[in-house]
DNA sequence: CAACCCGATTGATAAATGTCAAGTTTCCGT
DNA sequence: ACGGAAACTTGACATTTATCAATCGGGTTG
């Protein structure tokens, strides 16, 4: 098997401390595989059979229910997803599809709760990866249940450019991607983005321009307790 | 120390299999402590000095932004809370309040993170209680975007009454902290309340009757991958 | 017992958000 | 370059939800 992307894999934090035998092991049940986009990886509802790493490309997860379909996170390579259902061999509560021409590691489940019992640096790793997870779900709770969605489409500008480090950047995803992820419409995104025009927002097709950061950031509010994803 | 309490949080799944040596660690640093209703416990964005074990009471987990604040869940016992800050070390995000009168147990962070890297027993079962709680932040947040304030009513009367295995029921909370929880206004969840009639539901102060168990389940279409927080 | 307080309810209204139905633009592949 | 599909935008309208104000009612307390 091409050691290509094992370099990669390693690095994550969570394989980054772990044994080399077991970081072995889990690699000779592991295989990647290339998918086209908007491919279905996996279905919510289904037994987590593996663990998926993306090393490039990228994924989103999204659920449905009762003909209604929301975007609930977007996954950049190197990292890992279904992390939990992995670990508590419990269905997958999200699906996932590839949004551009992606190349996924796919690890056993069973091989990552075999070595997760046996090396004591990946359980460490787990736990770690987990509660960063968990924390930013809650965020997300917080974010959708305190603000309305032009705080929230704000705040997300706000984090885009404080990523970018400019007060200019492109959109990463679709506008109707961005819609269902901040839990609005596609209509009601392009709304919202004129009602941020007074802030000083220019929006020309994906490209943002942010020529009033402080008025932007009076109106947005951010809050590192819901809108610093790194602690 | 009083051993009385001790009994209760051995049997917890998070430190039932962890070695007695190391139970007796956790609990040497830990101390009991009875609060009265309505006191405030942790806020957020505090550093996370102990984890939290509710033995007798119930606590309210909420969060405040810009003026508003949300009810994120209630903790009964017997059951931990703040488990993701406390192994990170990272700032509380939600502050507690008792509801009632409560008494706690205080374990603190440093012990419970030392005593992690040396039991590994321990670790999986915080690894086991952490993928849990994440589930279920998913869960509820697939709740807030894919449903309406109605839905997630009838979803929630309907978990209850699963709880108590029983057509009718009281309501565990205040009027006003289940229409925090569910993310309305307290006039909202009364109109919903009365939006629910014709799907067999009769409110009486607190007391929930729920005539017609077909109509409310085909309104409120539940589905495990959202409502069941068991898996 | 009465006064009061607080939560719950109700009605009227406003704001936020979603839906539907055009258009317009952008992007891709032939 | 062209044609077509899909994304985006816009306007009109419907629905959902929040807000404000008033009232009701149960429970507590002096």
């Amino acid at each position: 098997m091409s050691e290509s992307y094992e370099e990669g894999v390693r690095q994550l934090p969570l394989f980054a401390e772990m044994g080399q035998a077991h970081f072995e092991a889990l690699m000779r049940g592991a295989y990647v595989q290339n998918f086209p986009p908007r491919i279905d990886l996996i279905t919510e509802g289904e037994a987590p059979d593996f663990l998926h790493v993306v090393v490039s490309g990228s994924v989103d997860l999204f659920s449905s229910w009762n003909g209604r379909e929301t975007s609930l996170a977007t996954v950049y390579p190197v990292s890992t997803f279904i992390l939990a259902a992995t670990i508590k061999d419990a269905p997958y509560l999200m699906s996932a599809r590839t949004l551009e021409k992606s190349r996924i590691v796919l690890v056993p489940s069973e091989d990552v709760r075999a070595v997760f019992d046996k090396d004591n640096a990946f359980a460490r790793a787990i736990v770690t990866e987990l509660s960063q997870c968990y924390r930013v779900v809650v965020k997300n709770t917080k974010n959708l249940k305190l603000r309305t969605s032009l705080e929230r489409l704000a705040n997300y500008l706000l984090r885009q450019s404080q990523r970018t480090g400019l007060g200019e950047f492109d959109l990463t995803m679709e506008k109707r991607r961005l819609a269902s992820f901040l839990g609005m419409t596609p209509e009601n995104l392009s709304r919202a983005f004129k009602g941020l025009e007074p802030h000083g927002v220019t929006v020309t097709g994906s490209h943002i321009l942010i020529s009033d950061p402080e008025s932007l950031t009076r109106f947005a509010k951010p809050s590192a307790l819901i809108d610093d994803h790194s602690t």
